[in-house]
DNA sequence: TTCGCCATGTAATAGGTTACATGATTGC
DNA sequence: GCAATCATGTAACCTATTACATGGCGAA
């Protein structure tokens, strides 16, 4: 293996190929997560090649048809995403919401811009929300499905959280108090 | 401008420069948030660069020393970061939580790994809150950090349900039902 | 039997990351 | 003046994304 390091993305298609047996690209993009890790289509069909070259993969292709590559994990590949599942490491969690960016960035908008943003941004996640029960009300009924549904429950906390954080800020917008000379000074100091 | 859609780290690096004022690449990397979204040093030396060429930035160099390139947003940049902020565009929200992402593929893994996964999520959930409190605090004192401390806020949310959500995992795991011949036939449908 | 969509791929490019290399400044 | 570390950059590489191109397959 040249790589020591997999990206997180090569991890993510085994874990897909674990979970739900042989796959082609076509259905890994269908099986894939987008919520919590999104995948472009195209990736999905470079990815497993590297991975069948690193030997985690091996491809069997249809003679007829579409000639499907299908694509199955090798021990090697079991062993791989195992060790990963158990080991402690990990990118570290980044809380890439675009909306939370921006908030940061509002401090110079105008009041009912950064009220607009948030009435915007509370929409967005109502409707994850919405998305997100109907997907556990469906995954309600399959056994298989218990750590799915635990995932997913962890999106569900996160998005009410949202609505809630998004609502709030609509209504009490945060405001810089502009600054009397005094104050200016020791607040230059403290960022991050 | 040769590209309709700048990624959003472009526009963190636009925001920064708005927030704070003029900087170097160093600067940036130490204003930069990196637990909302994270920029490897290089990046911070190559972006500028490119957004200068976009006409969105400035750069003024030093004649000695250290011979610092500092940044500052020209009238177009700003222009651009403000209809960034107060557009509804963006990537969607991903919750690119590697921990969830384990959780998800943990399906086949034995109960103690299952325990030992969140457990150690636990507490990496736990260590990040501590961090964010220190820096909560550390905001309450400055007038002008009213939007930091707002958006460190829903960090905290995120990591107080976090903490609580792996906690329940670790002392209630979930459990496939290991299929009777009847219900692995309908439970093999139902993926996302 | 052709139209439309399902499915499969590749090529070109942009973006992000690691590794390497060097100069400036400060404290001893 | 030497060491340590602060600071600045670049090059090579890898990853991810967009755009392009084509073939199979089912339905009318």
């Amino acid at each position: 293996m040249r790589n020591a390091t997999l990206p997180t993305s090569s991890f993510a298609v085994l874990g897909l190929l674990a979970s739900w047996g042989p796959m082609t690209s076509y259905e890994l993009k269908k099986a894939s997560i987008g919520y919590f890790w999104s995948f472009p289509r195209a990736q999905l069909y470079v990815e497993p090649e590297r991975l069948k070259e690193l030997g985690l993969l091996t491809e069997e292709r249809e003679q007829e048809g579409r000639r499907r590559r299908i694509y199955s994990l090798t021990a090697a590949g079991k062993a791989v995403l195992r060790q990963w599942l158990t080991s402690d490491v990990g990118a570290p969690v980044e809380l890439r919401d675009p909306g939370l960016l921006k908030l940061y960035f509002a401090c110079d908008m105008p009041r009912e811009d950064v009220i607009a943003l948030a009435s915007a941004q509370e929409a967005t996640h109502r409707a994850r929300l919405a998305e997100y029960e109907r997907i556990e009300a469906e995954l309600a009924e399959n056994p298989k499905a218990a750590f799915s549904r635990a995932t997913l429950r962890m999106g569900l906390l996160y998005e009410q959280e949202s609505v809630a954080f998004w609502a709030d800020i609509a209504a009490h917008p945060p405001e810089v108090q502009r600054s009397t000379a005094k104050d200016a000074e020791d607040a230059e100091q403290t960022q991050q």
